[in-house]
Parts: structure tokens; C-alpha cells; sequence
DNA sequence: TAATTATTGCAACTCGGTTGCATTTTTGAT
DNA sequence: ATCAAAAATGCAACCGAGTTGCAATAATTA
């Protein structure tokens, strides 16, 4: 995919999603709609630099209205720094491959939940440690008392 | 289950797991065996306050401890914080929901791993925003070459 | 154009987690 | 019991991820 089709797409998936384009946000845009893999948010400015002067908060800011608006996904890990990554039909939800030693995540087949499960356990390279199943929304409780919200109100 | 039965399990869990028990161990794995749903080290130490003089730092040093024998699970979240849970054959791994709005874990059927993903599916009693699967260990490109290991060497 | 609103940067901060080092406790051999 | 070696703990200082308040700038809209 050519630089400039990235720009066009960024471009568009933005005007759909309802949020202005700017020139932060394209280029952050962009560098996720590149990446082959999830990426946290050091290394994003990384490869924003030069290009594009954007301060850290700016980045922060820009990937959490992208969450909201359902343009990316967030990925966590137990190391301290979360993982992005475009959402989209094409890229479907999947499993993540992180490695203990070098920390880099790897996307899995986006084959079908069930059907991903048993690949996980027969048919990879990876030696495995440990399998992680998070799910998040809001639990009967959350749901029912409006009042009380201690965590995350917005989205 | 009893306090008294906690500490014995405790104790055996230490025994077995080959760590000498030292009271602020002891203390901390009573802890996570009383709980009904994985904790952070937050509520880990308000829970020990008063009955344990521990410094956060032995705190984590435990926890990492704990984790690298096996004796517990370490769930990664967006929101920061890592969470531990026992990790046994009785309380064996399954999926958990975190609520986006009060923050809380809680531990889903442990049935089969395919299982479990139907069912999350559909008999559930939350909103579900998002789904994440995490798998950990090593990538085949660090499992051939042990020299380079920038992230966590040790396990 | 002028007023209003949205975006960005900067500084300062919170919080989770780690590291180095000194002190205390435990272990284990004599 | 005694003493040396090793392990566990606390303390302080630190690092990195992520957030907040506010002022400055840019983009919209009237
Ligand atoms: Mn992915
Ligand atoms: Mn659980
Ligand atoms: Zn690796
Ligand atoms: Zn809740």
C-alpha cells in the first residue's frame, strides 16, 4: 500500500468516524493503517518523528478519541505500556501473540472465536506460558445504578 | 473457609512451591486465597494494613515471586494496574469481564477454552464491549536465539 | 470580520512498578 | 549455641505510562 492510498484512507476513515482532520491526526492515523503489528505509544512518536511535530498528551488524546469512536482497539498487556491497532471488517477481532523476551505482540489468525481457540493450542511456533481472555463492558451492577462511577463515565 | 484453614493452605502452597514462608508471604497468599476475584496491589496492601507490616516493594517482589512458581496468574488491563489471582487446578484459567465504569474483575466459567467462548456469547449478563485474547510466552524468533533479550530475561 | 469552539502544547502531576543498597532475618554448617 | 553465608525486607530514589489544568493556537461558524 503506497503512502500516499495510507493518506486517503486515514483521510476517509476519519471524515466517516465524524472527527476533523488534522495534521496530528492523520499522521497518527497513518502510522497505525502502516503497522504490521499493534504499537504503544513510545514507539509511535518514534515513528512520528521528524514527520510531525506532536507533543505526547496530543498522541494520548488522539488514540483515546480513535477508541471511542471505534477506529482502533486497545490491547493490554502486563507491561506497563498498552497496544493499538486499527478495527476495522477487514481486521477483525483476533488473538495476540506477545513474547516474554522481546515484548513484541504479533497478531493471531482472526479466524472465528470458537475456532481460533484450538488453533491456539495445536497449530502455532510460539512456546506458550499463558493464555489471557479479557472482556470488557459493563458488569449488571454498572449497568442498572447510573450514579456510581468511579472508573471511566465517558465513551 | 476458615483463617485457620486459609494460613494451612498457605503455608502448603509456600511448601510445596519450594519458598521458604516468611510471614509477609504468608500473609500475602492468604490474602489471595481468601479473595473471591483477582486483586491489585493497591487492595492488596489496604487488605494487609494492620495486620502486616509490609513495604510495597516486597509486595511486588512477592507477587513476581509468586507468579514465577506458578502459584498465581497476573491479568493485564487498560487501565494500568495488573490484577493476581491464585492459580490452581481448582481455580484453573478462564475468561474474566472487567467493567469499564466501577473497574472490577470478575472471573467467568472456567469451562473449556471453547467452550467458554460460546457461552460468553451469548448467557451472559453483561454489556460487552470488547474481547480480548492475550497469549503469552516466547516468539520462535527469540526461543532459537538466546542472546538478545531486551525485555524480561528471567522466569 | 468577530465570536465561538475545537485542537494542541506545555508543565506539572499521579500512579504503577523497578532498582540499588543497607539492614535485618533466616539458614545451615560447625 | 555460634558464626558465616545467603535470603528477605525496607527505604529512598527513580523511571515510564498516562492524566489534568490551563494558556495559546487553529479551525468553525455566525
Ligand atoms: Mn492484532
Ligand atoms: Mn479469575
Ligand atoms: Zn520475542
Ligand atoms: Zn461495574
Amino acid at each position: 500500500m503506497s503512502v500516499n492510498s495510507t493518506h486517503k484512507d486515514a483521510l476517509f476513515k476519519l471524515q466517516h468516524a465524524g472527527i476533523s482532520n488534522t495534521s496530528r491526526r492523520l499522521a497518527v492515523l497513518s502510522i497505525l493503517l502502516k503497522a504490521k503489528k499493534p504499537l504503544n505509544v513510545s514507539t509511535i512518536r518514534r515513528l512520528l518523528e521528524g514527520k510531525c511535530n506532536i507533543d505526547k498528551v496530543t498522541v494520548y488524546r488522539t488514540l483515546s478519541l480513535f477508541r471511542k469512536r471505534g477506529i482502533i482497539r486497545e490491547i493490554a498487556t502486563t507491561s506497563g505500556a498498552n497496544y493499538f491497532e486499527i478495527a476495522s471488517q477487514e481486521n477483525s477481532l483476533h488473538p495476540h501473540f506477545s513474547c516474554r523476551n522481546c515484548g513484541e505482540i504479533t497478531c493471531l489468525d482472526p479466524l472465528s472465536f470458537t475456532h481460533a481457540a484450538k488453533l491456539i493450542f495445536s497449530k502455532h511456533d510460539y512456546s506458550i506460558d499463558h493464555i489471557e481472555i479479557n472482556i470488557s463492558g459493563l458488569c449488571t451492577c454498572c449497568r442498572n445504578s447510573s450514579k456510581k462511577s468511579f472508573y471511566k463515565q465517558e465513551e
